[in-house]
DNA sequence: CCGTGTATGTAGCGATCGTTACAGGCGCGA
DNA sequence: TCGCGCCTGTAACGATCGCTACATACACGG
């Protein structure tokens, strides 16, 4: 049932193996390179050198599983990240620091955004659940996407800071997807480093455009 | 064998009512809201209502559904196409008539390019031809992106507005990527029309940006 | 009318899918 | 030593997968 994983002990835990860890790892590998239906039970069981009925008693089922995959994935992929270091000097300057970071981190941990963007495009219609962990997991990510923004747009105040942030981080995220999959479809014609630091003269651009704005709107 | 698609003569083509048509809508659909791995033969079937054998008839195998499907599709796609009218005004204005048109012309017809997105991101190992297809899309996207970017800059003079174009082009398509993806992810939140504004003013910034860093290179 | 080629329909192939019943090994408290 | 709970191993379930052998229906040139 579904109070088997709830139902461990810490003793269980510790005992194994690290049996759980291993279908976790190659469940997220797998579910990476394929697809849900395209990613077989059976073919999880040989990567991980485990039966199947160890998957079930982990997990229940295979969405079972899928969902700690998420979410279990989403925390290590955020523990992850590399702490952002303060930026320092022009605005221009803070970008450049603050996003090369990003990319870097990004560039480093590919398999769960991976996994993220595959489930994202190819669960339509089904399993509600899974789609709500995506969405908080945008959310987080959105979230730790701003709070660079803002640091990057200090220089204007943390009032207009934040808001000029807030009106970004879409745009930037969007960005970074983007390229992601670009760099998944052809990594030989994509340059990320060059897309990044284009990213970054679109978002001073942006950030000069919305300051102005407001400018004129608060008169 | 391999040879029946290919020996298909005009009398055949004529006389049936359609069903090599339904059957590749079916498959676009099932396809781009499931997996390639998701979409089973039996469900195209009832959704063209077709029988299996008249698929492998027409297609030889799954594989071979899916080449025509990603094939044909594509070329359907650029057709429904609008063909863009020439802009007139600043280059500011003539981005952003360029964008509304291409704006609108994407997200009149979401399926083949949700269809493209997933079968790139899932189909890592397997099925290069596939792949191939997706690559050649992609570029002849990126050419007719070009063109509108050229139309945009033209005030740059012809030979600089291709430089300037030739250099944005790629990051355009990763937005552009990236903001349908986010669309498709969490439709209410996603603002498509304000992204596609955002873009236009990132990419005159960047357009100035090239440009004067080429001026100062030239000296 | 017959023979030929195009396309559909019927039935079922072996393989693999997700899943489960059930027995057994292992480490622990009693 | 025993029983008990955690976890693994064996074997198989019914369903569905992609695919095919084969017969049939229809339109045509002869």
């Amino acid at each position: 049932m579904a109070s088997t994983a709830a139902m461990r002990t810490k003793r269980g835990v510790e005992r194994g193996p690290g049996s759980r860890e291993r279908i976790l790892e190659a469940a997220s590998t797998l579910l990476a390179e394929g697809s849900y239906a395209g990613t077989s039970i059976s073919a999880i069981c040989a990567r991980a050198a485990v039966p199947p009925t160890s998957i079930y008693w982990h997990f229940g089922s295979k969405e079972g599983l899928l969902g700690a995959v998420v979410e279990e994935g989403a925390d290590r992929w955020f523990a992850g990240l590399r702490p952002l270091r303060q930026p320092t000097g022009t605005p221009h300057e803070r970008l450049e620091q603050v996003l090369d970071q990003l990319a870097e981190s990004l560039s480093r941990q590919p398999e769960f955004l991976r996994l993220l963007l595959t489930l994202a495009l190819e669960r339509k219609k089904t399993d509600p659940a899974c789609l709500r962990t995506i969405r908080r997991v945008r959310k987080r990510a959105l979230a730790g996407l701003q709070a660079i923004l803002e640091m990057a747009f200090a220089a204007f105040g943390p009032a207009r800071a934040q808001a000029v942030a807030s009106e970004l981080v879409l745009f930037a995220l969007a960005f970074a997807d983007g390229a992601f999959l670009a760099h998944h479809i052809d990594p030989r014609t994509t340059d990320l480093q060059r897309l990044f630091g284009q990213l970054r003269v679109a978002l001073l651009a942006l950030g000069d455009d919305l300051a102005a704005r407001h400018e004129r709107g608060r008169r």
